[in-house]
RNA sequence: GGGCGCUUAGCUCAGUCUGGCAGAGCGCUUCCCUUACAAGGAAGAAGUCACAGGUUCAAAUCCUGUAGCGCCCA
């Protein structure tokens, strides 16, 4: 017997140390596998409402797997998150006064470790809170020494096979940081700035160049206009002269430049501008910088004194200012620009030419794309297949190397000429390139991009490079759950990766979720002070009220308005369980013995059996194909009403009489827990917990229903007949305000089926008469559905009119049917194109209807009368 | 500028791929503390499926266009 009230918290704990003692979360041997590996959370997060969706939608499809026979895996883990953990650290150590130089690298990292020990697993003690079913023992973080070691043999191997090369580029440069970034990683904000027209001398004549950035102007080494600007035509091929530093530039032709973007006519600074960096290449321009790392101002020699070593905003000020003086600033208009920011920092970035090492990506991607293309890779839902192409298409050369301290330093060494050797480790680079040992090595000091350890998450997790069981058992994994803000980040990464180096893709599916957003639909952020912590939500209603609303409102790729309301229904669903499970154990006792019931009788219970095979089978139907929401949302209206609401009083009326009793005893209880097993992926503490009050064996490790496939006669029909007529009854007395204890007099022509009567008599709360003879002049309330016919004599508490208007809103509802319906037979095309069957369904409706209004009409005019 | 979504009941959304009488939850109205459950039960009201064309016997669903909103890339 289960406890009075639903207490999700202590029954959640209990389970979930229940579950890891026994270790359920292992995978256990079967001839069919389902892998999954986590899009692993960063290590200084904590869990957030898009994890809570990504991990129940993950959790349940395990759940659904392991139940079903799988051999199921989940790797949990994290990422290293390289400059967010660095800075994190960093600021813990300024306020102790210190830098990290102060303390040196070696200390640094041990200090980053030293936090990752104290505050590292965070997000798994959230996830188990939760309930996840991952298979602990097998978390992985990128900095483990194996996953370590997996990264420096990709490098190693994409190295030599002319993959990844070192080279001075244009990158997204932090200038706090003093580190590359990725370009994904930069966010564009839009602010008001402005746009300064300058007169720049060419000749006798002036050309004059528009620019948001006018600091930059003392780098400026062309100016350049549209080869198709009558305006300018005159001036290519001149020279024009940089104010300030009076430095001599050609004046270019070039279709970059836009005629209609302010004067037509930009300058170009190669070392500062994307664009002009791409245009300077292009025309074999001079690439001079006039800003160092820092973002101040160089001190090179040509640099005036004046601009040494300043920031390089105040150099803008600056400079606007002596155009000024000069006379030549010719205009300076309002304008929005888009100031690009760290992503992670929050400062401006600047695109700056450094030393960088790239993964070589065109032809990574050229099988990446074509894997997607012949669906050896599903995108669900598929549009999100265009995005991934796109971004595919264009790729660029993907820079890896961060001027930080924390993450996987590159397997690269320096001899004091700057001869580079790349190798797994000092000694084999010796080795590899038979170094003497008294040449002095030096390693890059840089490390890799954090995103470079994910890329090979799906099988570094599993042991690569070594050929682990794990690895050829798990790999492909059988599906990857993340958000679309991430396609390219990793999944794009991790197929490329895993390609090149498992020559398999890393896994078969990409279900795409959406955002999780506040109710109103706005994005939850910190400053709009809308973020849900959904730890505080689950201690509130419970880690499965909280998993089970964030399931069924989770449709593929479809952002999620999450509203608290939505967990507080599913708790009052657990409540609904748990109050049913109640009631299963005072009608049909654990400990009382049931027989096997072998050949199911009574209609009723036959009825609900063939709705229970209905469900399952099209809950299958939908997991098959993700629709996890739906199914969810399938699997709570069927219990609720069909089994609840109907079921259950009908078994009450089948247990009260011997000969109905163990069949219903059997299959009240066999459906219920064949439902709470459907359920328990989505809620899997309540369930158990329900579960364990019935059986003695665990429900997370038993096996999915199976249909009963009993589909002997057409009882259900009579079924659901029965309950259209209790609920014209029922209507009836709710129209009338009678009480529900008044039992009504229902009369019957034919006699009906005792089963059929009791229920009727019993949930309608009716006293059945059968008698065949009619009196004409009684006015009559109809009670009918499919063949059966009820009705009861009017009296005084009939309100005439309003039983006409009811009466006349039904008939004209019907007779539109009804109109729609026969003129579709009419209509010869239709008959010659319609499926049979919809054609039988049409002429069976058009019976059905007619003899329906016929009812009501004859009712409608003994009224009015 | 290029691409992708969304627009269905008061609210939040399914349904659109694969055309066949418009769905759910919440909210609202009325009644009911009936021995599983008031965290409940019963009944009810509520929609020009954004708009305009087209295809079709038949369109929320397919095609074309328009408008509004959102996201991504440049």
């Amino acid at each position: 017997m289960v406890e009075d009230s639903y207490e999700p918290l202590s029954i959640e704990q209990k389970w979930q140390s229940e579950w890891e003692l026994k270790n359920q979360f292992k995978p256990v041997e079967s001839d069919k596998q389902f892998s999954i590996v986590i899009p692993p959370p960063n290590v200084t997060g904590s869990l957030h409402m898009g994890h809570a969706l990504e991990h129940s939608i993950i959790d349940v499809i395990v759940r659904i797997k392991r139940l079903k026979g799988f051999e199921t895996l989940w790797v949990p883990g994290t990422d290293h998150a390289g400059i967010i953990t660095q800075l994190l650290v960093e600021n813990e150590l300024s306020e102790k006064g210190l830098t990290k130089e102060d303390i040196g690298r070696e200390n640094f990292i041990s200090k980053v470790w030293e936090w990752k020990e104290k505050s590292g697993e965070n997000i798994s003690s959230q996830m188990k809170k939760l309930g996840m079913s991952c298979d602990w023992s097998r978390e992985r973080f990128t900095m483990d020494e194996g996953l370590s070691d997996a990264v420096r043999q990709v490098f190693v191997s994409l190295y030599d096979s002319g993959l990844i090369y070192k080279g001075s580029r244009m990158v997204n440069w932090d200038t706090k940081l003093m580190s590359a970034v990725s370009d994904l990683e930069v966010n564009l904000e839009e602010q008001n700035g402005k746009l300064w027209s300058v007169n720049y001398k060419c000749g006798d004549e002036f050309i004059t160049i528009a620019t948001t950035r006018p600091e930059t102007i003392l780098a400026d080494t062309a100016v350049a206009v549209n080869p198709e600007d009558e305006r300018y035509k005159s001036f290519i091929g001149k020279t024009a002269i940089i104010p300030i530093v009076n430095r001599e530039v050609p004046v270019i032709a070039d279709e970059y430049v836009d005629k209609e973007f302010g004067s037509g006519c930009v300058k170009i600074t190669p070392a500062h501008d994307f664009n002009d960096y791409e245009i300077g290449l292009k025309h074999g321009l001079e690439i001079i910088s006039c800003m160092k790392l820092d973002g101040t101002m160089s001190d090179e020699d040509f640099m005036p004194e004046s601009y040494k070593n300043i920031d390089r905003f105040e150099a803008r000020e600056k400079i606007v200012n002596e155009l000024t003086e000069l006379g030549i600033l010719h205009s300076a208009d309002d304008h929005i620009i888009q100031l690009p920011k760290g992503d992670r920092s929050k400062s401006i970035l600047e695109p700056m030419i450094t030393d960088q090492w790239f993964v070589k990506t065109k032809t990574l991607a050229e099988r990446s794309i074509a894997e997607v293309e012949n669906e050896n890779i599903k995108f669900i839902p598929k549009n999100w297949e265009k995005t991934y192409f796109e971004w595919m298409h264009n790729i660029q050369d993907w820079c890896i190397s961060r001027q930080i301290w924390w993450g996987h330093q590159i397997p690269a060494w320096y001899d004091g000429d700057g001869n580079v050797y790349v190798a797994t480790s000092e000694s084999e680079a010796r080795a590899k390139y038979k170094l003497a040992d008294s040449l002095k090595l030096t390693q890059d000091k840089d490390v890799l991009d954090t995103w470079f350890s994910s890329a090979l998450w799906p099988f570094s997790t599993l042991g690569w490079p070594d050929e682990s069981n794990d690895l050829k058992k798990y790999y492909p994994t059988s599906l990857l759950v993340t958000g679309f803000d991430i396609i390219f980040f990793w999944v794009a990464r991790m197929i490329m990766m895993g390609l090149n180096f498992n020559d398999a893709v890393p896994f078969k599916d990409i279900l795409i979720h959406g955002l999780v957003r506040d109710s109103k639909g706005r994005k939850m952020s910190k400053s709009l002070k809308n973020t849900i912590d959904p730890l505080e939500l689950s201690e509130k209603h419970g880690a499965d009220a909280l998993r089970f609303s964030l399931i069924e409102k989770a449709a593929p790729g479809q952002d999620v308005p999450f509203d608290e309301e939505w967990t507080l229904a599913a708790k009052k669903f657990g409540n609904k369980l748990w109050n049913a499970s109640k009631f299963v154990h005072l009608y049909s006792p654990a400990d009382e013995l049931i027989e096997e019931v072998k050949e199911v009788i009574c209609p009723e219970n036959k009825w609900i059996i063939s709705r229970f095979d209905e469900v399952l089978n099209e809950f299958n139907e939908l997991f098959e194909k993700y629709k996890i929401s739906d199914a969810y949302k399938l699997i709570y209206n069927f219990v609720w009403s069909d089994l609840f609401d109907w079921y259950f009083e009908f078994s009450k009326n089948l247990i009260d009489d011997e000969k109905t009793k163990n069949e219903t005893m059997y299959v009240l209880r066999n459906i219920f827990l064949k439902s709470i097993k459907v359920l328990n992926p989505a809620m899997p503490h309540i369930t158990e917990e329900i579960w364990s009050s019935f059986e003695n064996e665990l429900l997370i490790n038993n096996t999915w229903p199976e249909t009963h496939n009993d589909t002997s006669s057409n009882v259900s029909n009579d079924v659901e007949n029965l309950k259209e007529v209790i609920s014209q009854i029922r209507n009836f007395k709710a129209t009338y305000q009678l009480k529900n204890k008044e039992v009504l007099a229902v009369n019957s022509k034919k006699d009906v089926d005792q089963w059929f009567k009791k229920q009727l008599t019993n949930i309608g709360n009716v006293e059945l008469n059968v008698s065949s003879s009619d009196n004409e002049d009684e006015r009559k309330i109809i009670f009918q559905s499919g063949n059966y016919e009820f009705f009861l004599v009017a009296d005084d508490y009939i309100d005439i009119d309003v039983e006409i208007k009811k009466l006349d809103k039904k008939i004209e509802s019907l007779t539109k049917t009804l109109t729609v319906s026969k003129s579709r037979l009419e209509n010869e095309k239709f008959i010659q194109n319609a499926k049979d069957e919809l054609i039988k369904e049409e002429q069976q409706n058009v019976i059905e209807v007619e003899n329906e209004i016929k009812i009501l009409k004859d009712t409608r005019d003994q009224f009015s009368v």
